[in-house]
RNA sequence: GGCGAUGUAGCUCAGCUGGUUAGAGCGCACGACUCAUAAUCGUGAGGUCCGGGGUUCAAGUCCCCGCAUCGCUACCA
């Protein structure tokens, strides 16, 4: 039986349609998973959608359709989306399923059953503004900080994992299995949330209140809340297939660093609790930083790398983001370094060695792969670096270093441009003696081409392909088939035609970019339904009174970093306005800006001082914050309708 | 405010447990070649390794202080 590999995404929660931090790691997990299989593992990649709770009950209350049509259609967006990345994904689970909601429910009824799940009578002091429940110690004055007002007392019954128990075990796997988180800063950041209490984990919800969730087996007006409910699509995927034995052992879990905290610490402990052993790795890399601000912002052009894929073709973006981003940290995104990497690596070097490889066979040979005449110690070093990189490649793949791994086999493509220029082909070619010698040249070009076919078809299985075609050897590989220096048979034909990768002019895309062109590419994504509220009523709507403001004065806020202290002036009065939009905006921006105030809400004490009012301002997905203004210029104090 | 990450050539980044003149790719300059996607090959220019202290025979690489950027967090009316 070969070797097992089990690689897993993250289940996508369904409130949203797939974009690019999704894809990226679902590139990665596809990458590695191919890369196994390469090496002829045994692999099994899962991946999938996370469909219940609170927001998409709303979501599809709002949208005019049940909870299950809704994630029905967003859960196949990202199933088409997978398609057209050409991710090779085994299994696809959704938690919706009655295969996953009858583990979770054996899963929690064992916990429960073995006292690591208790009840508790949650909060007891809760705010009806703030809709949260309060400490004592939150607490000013017997008040809650927010309104000042007195808090009821309610009893939300919920049901908590006894997380905190687990910890002192967990920090010694850490200690003992430095290799269970990786790259090592992120185990560290894991430690470092171990070293305080992590508490107990609240693992559900009054069905009353969430209806759309999985019933706990043993009390049926709950539903499971969040984790217990996604983490383990990971193992109950291979429970409703009979798989655990075979695959468990050799999970590896990828994950953006977002989620560190639920995959590095309660899904470990859920394991341990559940009497499961741990998996094998918890892999977490970074996040893609498209920047261009200004671009965006003054010409309404906003890089979306999924355009990138029509523009560039799904096999470049795909080795673009392996190649430049170092696992675990962030990286930037540049549409202009995405060219240049294209370029370089592949349309000059790796296309053009096709191109010229298949031209001389057709100029010399007559586009037939002749057999290999007496060899030199040139044409025996190229030999020996591509029969050194199977392995090479594999360990670095192992070792999460796609960058080096890619970077390895590119250097060996240079190598072999470089064997070509010294071996000189073209004057091998004058001379009728040496003719045997032409021949192991063109026959050595092919056979590395062939291998640099195999070592990068996990990351460009399309293109690859591609290539072998065009080398007339078309058909399934193995790793090994890198190495072997046999597999472009004398007698083959190749063919001549297109450009394997062909080149960006960058000129152009300079001034493209320039000119904040490149918008004309929409979205590949489809976007999920807004979330609606319920529909009000114009006198609801009248009850708010906003108003023409300008901003005096932006001070900082003595006890808080994020929330700037505005003085407003309202024409006739002058408002102290508590406003968190610190990130987006400097004092100087802010001073002498007009801008819209909720002139009759209720005053609230913000981390100790009172705001009276509240800004108007509108934030986007990637939650960028921009004020709301008039488009001329209006008396402080004018009431906005 | 707390915790953490990052700061190395114009750009994107490597530099493990401290050790000879600090590296790669791209870009740039010059040259060679012509099979090839104005590609390829060679040579070269270019760096106070964020700043300041300290430890050491020796620090980009360890310690302290500071600065900058970013993230998490204090839930941001």
């Amino acid at each position: 039986m070969a070797e097992p590999y089990y690689a897993t995404t993250p289940i996508f929660y369904v409130n949203a349609a797939p974009h690019i931090g999704h894809a990226y790691t679902t590139i990665l997990v596809d990458v590695a998973s191919r890369y196994q299989r390469l090496a002829g593992r045994d692999v099994r990649f899962l991946t999938g959608t996370d469909e219940h709770g609170e927001k998409i009950a709303k979501a599809a209350e709002a949208a005019g359709t049940t909870p299950q049509a809704y994630v029905d259609e967003v859960s196949a967006q990202f199933r088409s989306a997978w398609d057209e990345l050409g991710i090779a994904y085994d299994a696809f689970i959704r938690t919706t399923e009655p295969r996953h909601q009858a583990v979770v429910q054996e899963v929690l009824q064992r916990v429960y059953d073995q006292g690591d799940i208790i009840y508790g009578e949650y909060g007891g002091l809760y705010c009806v503004k703030c809709e949260r429940y309060y400490t004592e110690k939150e607490l000013e004055d017997g008040t809650c900080p927010q309104h000042g007002i007195a808090p009821e007392y309610r009893s939300e019954a919920n049901y908590f994992f006894r997380m905190e128990t687990y910890r002192p075990w967990l920090r010694e796997q850490l200690e003992t299995n430095p290799d269970l988180i990786r790259p090592e800063g992120y185990r560290n950041e894991v430690l470092a949330m171990l070293r305080e209490p992590i508490g107990d984990l609240s693992i559900s919800r009054p069905k009353a209140r969430v209806p759309w969730g999985i019933p706990l087996p043993w009390d049926e007006e709950h539903v499971t809340y969040v984790w217990f409910d996604a983490l383990l699509n990971y193992w109950s995927d291979l429970v409703s297939h009979g798989l655990e034995e075979r695959y468990w052992p050799a999970a590896e879990h990828f994950i953006a660093k977002d989620i560190l905290k639920p995959h590095g610490v309660f899904w470990p402990t859920m394991l341990k609790a559940a009497g499961l052993p741990l998996f094998r790795h918890l892999n977490v890399h970074g996040y893609w930083l498209v920047e261009d601000r200004k671009m965006s912002k003054s010409v309404g052009n906003v890089v979306r790398p999924l355009d990138l894929v029509d523009r560039y073709g799904n096999d470049a973006f795909r080795y673009f983001l392996l190649r430049d981003m170092r696992f675990g940290l962030d990286a930037s995104f540049h549409e202009l370094g995405l060219a240049e990497r294209v370029n370089a690596d592949l349309a000059n070097d790796l296309g053009n060695l096709l191109a010229r490889t298949v031209g001389m066979l057709g100029k010399y040979r007559g586009g037939v792969v002749p057999a290999f005449g007496p060899r030199e110690d040139a044409d025996r070093a190229l030999q020996a670096t591509f029969a050194a990189l199977p392995d090479a490649v594999l360990r670095h793949v192992e070792a999460l270093h796609y960058d080096e791994a890619l970077a390895a086999v590119m250097a060996a493509v240079s190598e072999a441009n470089r064997y070509v220029s010294d071996r000189a082909p073209w004057e091998l070619a004058k001379e009728a003696a040496r003719a045997g010698e032409l021949d192991t040249v063109l026959r050595t070009c092919a056979e590395a081409l062939y291998a640099t076919s195999v070592l990068l078809d996990p990351v460009m299985p399309e293109r690859m392909a591609t290539l072998r075609a065009r080398l007339g050897v078309p058909g399934d590989v193995h790793l090994d088939d890198a190495a072997a220096w046999d597999r472009v048979p004398e007698g083959t034909r190749v063919e001549a035609g297109e450009a394997l990768f062909p080149r960006v002019d960058l000129e152009a895309l300079k001034a493209t970019m320039e000119v904040g062109d490149g918008a004309d590419a929409p979205a590949e994504a489809v976007e999920a339904p807004l979330p609606h509220k319920p529909e009000i009523a114009i006198d609801d709507f009248a009850k708010v009174e906003l108003r023409v403001g300008t901003i005096t004065a932006a001070e900082d806020h003595p006890n808080a970093d994020r929330l700037w202290v505005l003085t407003v002036d309202l024409g006739p009065e002058t408002r102290t306005v508590v406003s968190g939009i610190k990130a987006h905006y400097t004092a100087e921006q802010l001073v002498g800006t007009t801008v819209i105030v909720v002139a009759n809400l209720a005053p609230a004490k913000l981390r100790g001082v009172t705001s009276q009012g509240m800004i108007l301002a509108a934030e986007d997905a990637e939650g960028t914050l921009s004020l709301a203004g008039l488009d001329r210029p209006l008396a402080p104090g004018s009431e906005v309708r």
